[in-house]
DNA sequence: CGCCGATGTGTACACTGTCCACTACCTAGG
DNA sequence: CCTAGGTAGTGGACAGTGTACACATCGGCG
């Protein structure tokens, strides 16, 4: 009986084992469902076979845990990105290639908000900072956050030519907005009622006017 | 003694007055300094001098009251996009001014968000949908929704011959959308640290981004 | 004048975040 | 091997929240 196991039912021993990361997990579930305002300490201590104050041994108070799970999610928005890459296998050509490398963290990050409306709202629900998003913590399985994604792609581009290396200062900001700003509007937003081929046809519209406006 | 007077002191009579309008301008007052989680029914009964329960008599529940705060928002935002407008004015070439009217809405969308995070922040925590996009009660004191004025700033690039037809339809996704984006991540997104200049060159850049890329 | 529907009050309950004192356990030092 | 001390979890308590239910008050209409 592996430590998870014996953390998930009831517990026999008095240590949990990793309270910290099954509360996290905990939050992620919760957030998954009902966003933000649905994480709750007391609900994920009792999902993690424990007393409400055991939380408070490992998170300051409820925003503390808000963070952790936020900063999870955008792991998981990484993951999704990456997913999509490798969906699109690169063809040789280098600068089709570096523009597909851009497009497909568009579309990764865009098909997140669209899956997981609640993890993406969770991931944007706590003030930020840029200094802080290249922070480990909201890195993805292979350690690179959605900012670094993204800021490969950029680089990629000017590297094959295809974006002028005065064009790629701060490109990230006008890049993440716009794609931001999409997923925002299609998961709470006026853009909701859309169907989902409409939703497409937006998405490949705006990562045309990225493409040719960067 | 006027009624909001009356209202806003220990009032004499049973009645309110306008207990509605005084519940959604305690919400905004609340908003305005954390955001829509400030938003607190009791708190709010408390500033307009009336017990936890009248609130009910306006509002089905938090949310409903919530709602009714985000559209207001709404609405200022409307406000400070006209006002932004109203600050540049026409110059006569046809082009030159439909151009300047889509910047200016953006100008003062962004403006907006920096200047009130807060109402920013409540004018979206609330799932909406493309057919309320128009209600009147998310129109400011002109009678105008914030999408409303963006719709008439693309109609007005078409009528002038600056964008062509094929690319007008549903331009307004892309345009809100980026902009939108900039907002979001400025005030509470990894955006947050940068100085006003940055910041101004950063919405200088985007706008010039939709400007080209639309 | 009397009644009735709309508006506000009072009481109550379940639930939340969080403080404090306490307990069970683990482990390093003798 | 035993003990001291820190760490992790427990129990009880309190203030504050949303909200249901029954009741009080009042303005306007017949």
């Amino acid at each position: 009986m592996s430590d998870d196991e014996r953390a998930s039912q009831s517990r026999t021993t008095y240590r949990h084992g990793d309270l910290r990361g099954a509360l996290i997990a905990a939050g992620v579930e919760m957030a998954r469902e009902g966003g933000p305002r649905a994480i709750v300490i007391r609900e994920a201590t009792r999902r993690a076979g424990v007393s409400p104050n055991a939380a408070y041994r490992h998170f300051a108070d409820r925003d503390a845990l808000l963070k952790a799970v936020s900063d999870t999610c955008l792991g998981l928005a990484a993951d999704r990105i990456e997913q999509e890459q490798a969906a699109h296998p690169k063809t040789g050509d280098a600068v089709a290639d570096a523009r597909l490398q851009l497009r497909t963290v568009g579309l990764g990050y865009i098909a997140f908000a669209r899956e997981e409306p609640g993890l993406f709202r969770t991931a944007f629900s706590v003030p930020d900072d840029l200094r802080q998003a290249l922070s480990p913590a909201k890195a993805g399985v292979n350690g690179l956050t959605p900012f670094q994604l993204l800021s490969l792609a950029l680089d990629a581009l000017v590297d094959s030519g295809a974006l002028l290396p005065a064009r790629r200062e701060n490109a990230e900001f006008l890049a993440w907005a716009t794609v931001h700003g999409l997923g925002m509007l299609v998961i709470d937003g006026p853009l909701r009622g859309l169907t989902d081929p409409m939703i497409d046809f937006a998405t490949e519209r705006l990562l045309d006017m990225v493409d040719r406006g960067l």
